[in-house]
DNA sequence: TTGAAAGCGCTAACAA
DNA sequence: TTGTTAGCGCTTTCAA
């Protein structure tokens, strides 16, 4: 598309009668070349207006700097700080991230993958869309080992690893907190329980009744995706339960406030008649009245743990043993379920 | 990183006693190639597992079919929708988006451009930083001709399209709206003035006083960076004005929330006290109680278009005449505002 | 401290 | 329909 020829160190070096090497090397930290020399050659890059070229480069070195991240979705608060804390951490040690959604589908995620490793990323981090049924797709970034990790919404994969929440001890934290409150009947607004992470909170909530002899009923467990949409439906069918269950646990905070929203409009009383607890603590769980309890999980970290884990696997390159890191989460405990002093 | 080496058309090639260019064709859909030719290339590189070179090919063709795209945030509703848009109709069309934020800072900004330009993206989006001052550091792209179009956050560049809503009419619709449901002293929460944005939601605001003839307070105006922190701050601000404003208009939902739960903490009564508007429609105006009145404005249209706007320019290499592309905003009335039946 | 030269993998003009 | 060939711009090895 460029009408104006880019200029190039061949450029350069004709200008100031010196080699091309020398240019590329003046360019650059390259030691054992002339202050002076140096000098004189960033300033007629400047003044000559000289574009690095990064293909040629990258095509020339075999690496690109770049880390390439595949997450389901961008809309929500969790990963802007996912993000935010991996571009830290990236553009600290001199690496580019480029972003790519899967929009939630296996065929777009594939789609990605392809993409990242023709443009050459030195490395991987994903959060897999719901609907991935297994990790063949990531089969060639491991024989070229790339490494490749995984976060929050994991796929185990021998060789990767992996950065995740103890989503079961999440869910059952959750859940027992709301049978402290007294609750019996606890509805479960799950997640694709093929993710380890909806998996993981639904047997924590089975294993904290399970803890109290309370007896688990699969018709209190709805299984959807999660959205607004998911929410809303959710308390339509709670409304249909007689009786109504007196608590509710949801692994995300969206379907939650979603569900909170139809069932105060319902004339339910949150938290006495339901008490509500939701996951992740999206910025949203202290708008809705009453404010929404749920599980804190370290978004910015993961981000930052992700970014220098794989950094460090790219520079170490050699096998590293660190297989799964747990970070720590935390109920935030606030009025959509307090029922007792 | 790799340590097997890449698979190159060369040994495909070789492979298969043809030429490299012939391998080259019929990996693409290039005219004039036998189809079993063409099949038995494609088979051949599947089974050696061959890898397009980006680098190489973007090198050569001196074209990436890549379009960046540098945004101040990406933690926003409103976002996730123009960045949905975009990549939909790029990736219709052949076409790659990377992305990169700004995150509110012109040093940002400016490396990110620069990332950009020496990644050579085909085609430039941006929705500048806060504090951006000009568009020096545009200049570049468009010295080798790179088309570049500004949405949302515009800058006025000679030779760039722009993509925005009516921000002077959208904030005199919320301001008028305001007006008549009878409030007369009209807070507005403003975003940085140096951003159109705020600057024309200013001057509507301003405008539909004047239309009633009301006086306008500078001292009612409260220009912050639109956090929500900033959203309490100005709601404590509020609360030491005597006598107490009756409206808000705020300049982005995320301050306005914020604001509305501190005031209703303080026994504050919306409507009916002060009545209050804000502006983007994000999903939590529909969360907060009473509901927000707000200005609905099409994130994932703007995206379509801003990504075909730049696509056309790209193929037709033409000067095309477009300079201003205005979309179409909606008030939408909820709760927050109705004083009057 | 600098230079010469080869080659990264691909594409396209031209020729056959 | 296919092949030959040059070269995109850079880095790096080896030599000076």
């Amino acid at each position: 598309m460029s009408n104006a020829k880019d200029v190039t160190i061949y450029d350069i070096a004709e200008a100031l009668n010196i080699s091309p090497a020398t240019v590329s090397r003046g360019l650059k930290d390259h030691p054992g070349i002339r202050k002076d020399t140096k000098k004189k050659i960033l300033e007629m890059a400047r003044k000559m207006g000289y574009q690095h070229n990064t293909f040629a480069s990258n095509l020339r070195r075999k690496r690109t700097n770049t880390i390439g991240l595949i997450v389901p979705r961008l809309n929500s608060y969790f990963m802007s700080t996912v993000i935010a804390g991996m571009e830290k951490v990236a553009n600290e040690n001199g690496y580019n991230v480029i972003i790519s959604q899967s929009l939630e589908s296996y065929k777009k995620e594939i789609a990605s993958v392809n993409t990242m490793f023709n443009s050459r990323v030195d490395g991987l981090i994903v959060s897999v869309a719901a609907d991935t049924p297994g990790g063949e797709h990531f089969e060639m970034l491991l024989r070229k080992n790339i490494p490749l990790i995984f976060f929050d919404r994991i796929l185990e994969h021998p060789g990767c690893t992996t950065i995740v929440i103890d989503n079961f001890r999440a869910g059952y934290d959750a859940t027992r907190h709301l049978l402290e409150q007294g609750c019996r009947r606890i509805v479960h607004i799950a997640g694709n329980l093929n993710r380890n992470v909806y998996a993981g909170r639904l047997e924590g909530y089975k294993h904290a009744l399970q803890e109290r002899k309370i007896h688990f009923d699969p018709a209190l467990v709805i299984s959807c995706n999660l959205s607004e949409q998911c929410g809303s439906d959710v308390a339509r069918q709670i409304l249909g339960m007689s009786p109504l269950p007196d608590g509710i646990f949801g692994a995300n905070d969206t379907s939650v406030v979603a569900c909170m929203r139809e069932l105060k409009l319902a004339g339910i009383k949150i938290p006495e008649q339901i008490a509500v607890v939701g996951f992740n603590n999206d910025p949203i769980s202290k708008v809705i009245e009453p404010n929404l309890t749920t599980i804190n999980y370290p978004g910015q970290e993961m981000g930052e743990i992700a970014a220098s884990t794989i950094i460090n696997k790219l520079n170490k390159s050699g096998t590293s043993t660190l297989d799964t890191i747990v970070l720590r989460h935390e109920l935030v405990i606030r009025k959509s379920s307090i029922r007792k002093k």
